[in-house]
DNA sequence: CTGTTAGCGCGTTCAA
DNA sequence: TTGAACGCGCTAACAG
C-alpha cells in the first residue's frame, strides 16, 4: 500500500537507457546524444519523476543549505530585532546561491548536539562564543563556520564591528551630556557564551570600552548600576521597571535598541520622559518605526551579508578563515538629553 | 590532503567489531552485550566518531527538519511581523520536536522548484495559494503540508481563522463610527496566489466580507478606494503617502498591522492624526510597542503551534487531512474615531 | 542472546 | 553509453 516513488531507476527500465544516461539526461545533457535525452526527459515526465533531493544531496555530498544557531529557546532569539535584520540578511544572500536557510535550535537543550546533527553546509551563529566542544565538532565535520559578534578566537572566521571603541563612543557621548548618574543595560550572559564561560565575550569587551570612557571622568563601572536584559522591548521594560525601584538615573545605556525601547516605552508609561536612553544596534533603519532613539549604528544588513559570502566562499574552498570588520557610527537621536539636573 | 571523515567502519575496524555492533552500540545498546557497546563507544570516543547526519537521515528517511515556504523574495517575507510571529511560534514546536526549520525562498524564482527540492518532513506556507502544479509535487513526493491562511482546497490541510466575518467585523466596526470616506490597503495579490491565478484568495475572501458589512449601509466595494501593499510598516507608509495625494478619507482600513502602523506613521508626520486607523492580525501582543491600534486580533502564536503540530502528526501518520479554524476578535483602540466630519 | 553478512536507499561518477 | 562502485549508516536475515 506504500505507494512506491519513482526513481532513477523506472525512468532508465522505461527508457531503455541506463541509470546514469538518466543521470546525465538531467545533470550533463551534452555527454549524451540529443535523442537519448529528448526521450529520457519524456519518459520522466510521463512518469511524474522528481528526483529525491535528500539522496542528491547525499550523492553530491552537498545540503543546500546554510544553518543559523540559535543559542537558545528560538523563540527568544527570535524576538530580537537586530537579529532578525542579520538572519533577513543572511537569508537573502542564501537566497542568491539557491540555498535555503535552516533554523538550528539547541538540540535538547544541547547547541552542541545541534551542532553535531546540523544538515547544513555551513554555519552562521551570532553572539555566540564558540568554546572548545563545539569548535573541535566543527572541525571533525569539517563545517565551515562564521561568527558574527562572537569571541575573538583567530582559528574561526568573525565579522564584528570594534565592540571596545563602539561601547566606548556610546558612553562617552552619554558622559559629555553631562550624565554622571547611569543606569547600563548590558546583554544577558548566558545568550553570549557558550558552555565554558569565557572572559572575551561582545559584554566583556563592550565593558572594557566603557571604562575606558568612564576613566576620563575619573569613574568607574562601579559608578553605575548595572543590569542584564534580553534584547527585546518587553525584558527591556521589564528591567527598567525593576532598576527604577531602587535608583533613578538620569540616563539609561542599553547594550541593544530592543531594550532602548522597551526603557523609553516604560518611561513614557511613567511619565518619566526626561530621563535619557541611548541605544545600541540602529535597528530603525529597515522600515522600523523612528523613534528618535540615540544609539550606536552598526549595519544588521552588512553584517549579515557578510557573513554569508564569507561562507559561501568558504565552502567553495576560496576563502579560508577572515576577520572582517564592519564600521559603526553613533546617531545623534532625540532620547539623548543634556542632563540637567547634575 | 582531503582529511578522512571518521566513519563507522573505522570504529569497527579498531574495535574489532562489525559495522553492525557499531550501529548498534549507538542505536539499541540493549541489541549487543554491554562490554561490545562499552568498548565501541570507548573506541569511538577515542576517534572524535561523530555521525554523519546527512547519511544517517538518509537511512532513516528522515530530515530532521520542516520547511516554511516564502512566497516571494525572502527578506521582504522577513519584515512582515506577522509572519515573523508565526515563524516564532513554528520554530518554538519544532524545537520541542528536535527538529530544525528550515526557511525555503523560491528557487531561481520558482516556488515550484523550491517544493521538489525541499529536504524537510514536512512544509508550511503561509498565504500561498497552491495551485495544481504545486499540490502535483507535495502529493508525489509524499510531503506532509499545512496551509496558513491559505485557499480553501479540502485536500490539503489548513489553519485560518473566519476571513470572511473578521473582514465583515473589522468593516462594520468602521462604518458603525460613522466612517463613509472608506480607503482599504489590502495585501498584495502575488503574495497571495500560487501561479495559477485563483479566485478563492484571502484577499477576495475578505473583501466578500467587506461588501457584507457595507451592503448594510447601502455600499459596495466600488464606494471605497482600494490599493494594495506589503505587510511591511515601510510599504504601509508608501501606500498611505501615494492615496493621500488624490483622496483624504476619514479612516484607513488595512489587512495587515503592518501596514496599518505604516498609515498611523505617515499621519503622524503629515499630522493628520484625526483621520482614522484600522489594522488586522494584532501583532502588538508579543511585546511589540503598543500604538493602541484598533485591530482585528489573530493569534499568531495559536496558528504557528497548531499548524506545526498537525504538520508533525501529519508526519507520524497520527492525522490526516485536518481544516483548523482559529478565533479571532476585534480590538478596540485608539486609533478608531468617531467620524466628526459626516 | 550476541554478533555478522549482506543489502538497502538513490543519485552520481569512475573506469571501461 | 553503461555496469559497477560509491557515500554512510541502518536493518532484515541469518549463524553461532
Amino acid at each position: 500500500m506504500k505507494a512506491k516513488r519513482i526513481t532513477i531507476q523506472d525512468i532508465a527500465d522505461r527508457s531503455g537507457y541506463s541509470k546514469t544516461a538518466v543521470s546525465f539526461a538531467f545533470n550533463s545533457p551534452s555527454r549524451i546524444s540529443k535523442e537519448a535525452v529528448e526521450k529520457i526527459l519524456r519518459t520522466a515526465k510521463e512518469l511524474d519523476y522528481i528526483p529525491d533531493p535528500m539522496a542528491r544531496n547525499f550523492s553530491i555530498g552537498r545540503h543546500m543549505a546554510l544553518g543559523f544557531l540559535m543559542p537558545q529557546r528560538i523563540e527568544h532569539s527570535l524576538m530580537n530585532p537586530y537579529m532578525q535584520a542579520v538572519i533577513r540578511s543572511v537569508a537573502g544572500v542564501c537566497q542568491e546561491h539557491g540555498y535555503m536557510l535552516t533554523l538550528i535550535p539547541p538540540l535538547h537543550s544541547s547547541v552542541t548536539e545541534a551542532v553535531k546533527n546540523a544538515t547544513v553546509d555551513g554555519l552562521i551563529t551570532m553572539g555566540l562564543t564558540i568554546d572548545r566542544s563545539i569548535h573541535g565538532i566543527l572541525q571533525r565535520r569539517h563545517l565551515p563556520f562564521v561568527s558574527i559578534d562572537g569571541s575573538g578566537e583567530s582559528s574561526i572566521s568573525t565579522v564584528s564591528i570594534d565592540e571596545e571603541l563602539a561601547a566606548e563612543t556610546q558612553m562617552r557621548k552619554v558622559l559629555e551630556k553631562g550624565h554622571r548618574k547611569i543606569a547600563v543595560i548590558t546583554l544577558p550572559d548566558d545568550a553570549y557564551a557558550g558552555s565554558e564561560r569565557s572572559s572575551d565575550t561582545i559584554i566583556s569587551r563592550r565593558k572594557a570600552g566603557y571604562s575606558r570612557a568612564l576613566a576620563d571622568y575619573s569613574m568607574t563601572l562601579d559608578d553605575l548600576m548595572i543590569a542584564s536584559c534580553e534584547a527585546t522591548i518587553g525584558d527591556g521594560m521589564r528591567t527598567a521597571e525593576k532598576m527604577l525601584d531602587s535608583f533613578t538615573p538620569t540616563c539609561f545605556v542599553t547594550m541593544s535598541d530592543a531594550a532602548a525601547l522597551g526603557v523609553l516605552r516604560l518611561l513614557a508609561k511613567r511619565h518619566k520622559e526626561e530621563i535619557s536612553a541611548v541605544g545600541f544596534d540602529g535597528i530603525e533603519d529597515d522600515g522600523f518605526p523612528s523613534y528618535g532613539l540615540a544609539t550606536i549604528v552598526q549595519s544588521a544588513r552588512k553584517k549579515g551579508a557578510e557573513s554569508a559570502s564569507l561562507l559561501f566562499s568558504m565552502i567553495e574552498g576560496e576563502s579560508g578563515v577572515q576577520h572582517i570588520t564592519v564600521p559603526f557610527s553613533f546617531r545623534e537621536g532625540r532620547t539623548l538629553k543634556e542632563n540637567k539636573w547634575k
